[in-house]
DNA sequence: CATTGCATGTCGTCG
DNA sequence: CGACGACGTGCAATG
């Protein structure tokens, strides 16, 4: 990895043409010819940057740039399309290489399935006298995050969300279309679980005759701890 | 902005858990506090983050942590939320900090906004004798990109993409349900005009009838360059 | 290898 | 400040 610390330009041209004007940043070089330019606000995306595969070659500066004071150009092609990063350097105030050898990785625990856990241990947060059929419940255009049964003996199928959006109730509108054409199931009523609902996802839901429901996840915690049980 | 190059292990806890076991990583501070913990491999993000506003403190290890050979240890604690990531250093191969200033930005060249634009203003694309009612058409689950009047008193919807997929269909199709409610409207017709529309997309969209309708970005710049009134 | 759905998404824009 | 859609989205799981 080689960390340059330089007044610089670039211009990108590809799915899109964007350009910097100069002013000091940090370029970052990965062992795989990738580069990164980040300025030293924003988040974690860079100002710009080029994606493995590509590759990075460095020249002089012509005439021209020269005498703007350039006193390197990079140019970063992509391998597999023709996007290109090209920036030039002016002062160079940090220049170093390092060896970081591989990467181990980072060990994520996700939230969907812990909310699925969750409220499928917790399945009369759908409302008194419910019973869970399965997690997972498979069907021809995917798995329903939950089935249950209701009192009354019609089924609920929930789709789990973090945050619910208007594509979960298009989701699950086609889980309900299709679940409501078996005759063992029908009459199938879907609810939208989410930490989360949008205005526009509740109205769209409601609209449709599906039950928004606002999950609490640190209640849900808080009623059975099941972290033991998932790590 | 602060740039390390340590052996280092972290761990973050927030909106999930995760961890980092020990490697060599380059960890970036910026000065709005922020951190990034970078590979020497993998695209722009970061194996592990904290996004600003959020505050970085640094402090001496405890006794078990000095005798397993931890050096410093950093807490960066999310302001509004308690996001935190803590990460333990090692050996320290390279500890350096450097003035960048503030950073002019980004010059972008959008795509959609663009098309949107000239489709605008070359509506005869949709066919002849068509004429345009508005841009970005306000309804109650957002605004429609262009509406017009063909030739026989019906409207066209138009949903604009840089890459027609499944999920403009869908958008469009809400759309014209809304839009078909209003007898002042009805009877409309949508077309989805894009840069390259997928297979699927095209599919679904014929079987709704809805009109693909492939955008030649050169073309249209070619006819009408409004570059110069959107810069 | 293409497709799908999630993301600690991030980022702009608009109300 | 929140909602909402686009993104050079990236990324993993999956058929």
């Amino acid at each position: 990895m080689r960390l340059v610390v330089a007044e610089c330009a670039a211009r990108y041209t590809g799915r899109l043409s964007a350009q910097l004007p100069r002013a000091r940043r940090l370029l970052v070089v990965k062992a795989d010819g990738s580069v990164l330019l980040h300025s030293d606000g924003g988040s974690y995306k860079p100002l710009n940057w080029m994606s493995p595969p590509c590759a990075l070659a460095e020249r002089a500066p012509d005439a021209a740039q020269r005498g703007a004071g350039v006193t390197a150009v990079w140019t970063v092609q992509a391998a597999k399309s023709d996007d290109r990063l090209e920036i030039e350097l002016y002062d160079v105030h940090h220049d170093s290489v390092h060896e970081l050898g591989v990467d181990p990785g980072l060990v994520k625990d996700g939230v969907e399935a812990h909310l699925q856990v969750l409220l499928a241990e917790q399945i009369s947060l759908l409302g008194p006298g419910h019973v869970l059929v399965r997690r997972e419940y498979p069907t021809a255009i995917g798995p329903v995050d939950i089935l249950a049964k209701d009192p009354t003996g019609g089924t609920v199928a929930v789709e789990i969300k973090r945050r619910g959006d208007i594509d979960g109730v298009e989701q699950l509108t086609r889980y309900l279309e299709l679940l409501n054409r078996d005759p063992l199931l029908a009459p199938v009523r879907g609810v939208l679980a989410a930490q989360e609902i949008r205005p526009q996802a509740r109205v769209l839901a409601v609209d449709r005759g599906i039950t928004p429901l606002l999950l609490d996840l640190e209640a849900m915690r808080g009623v059975d701890d099941v972290d033991a049980r998932l790590f």
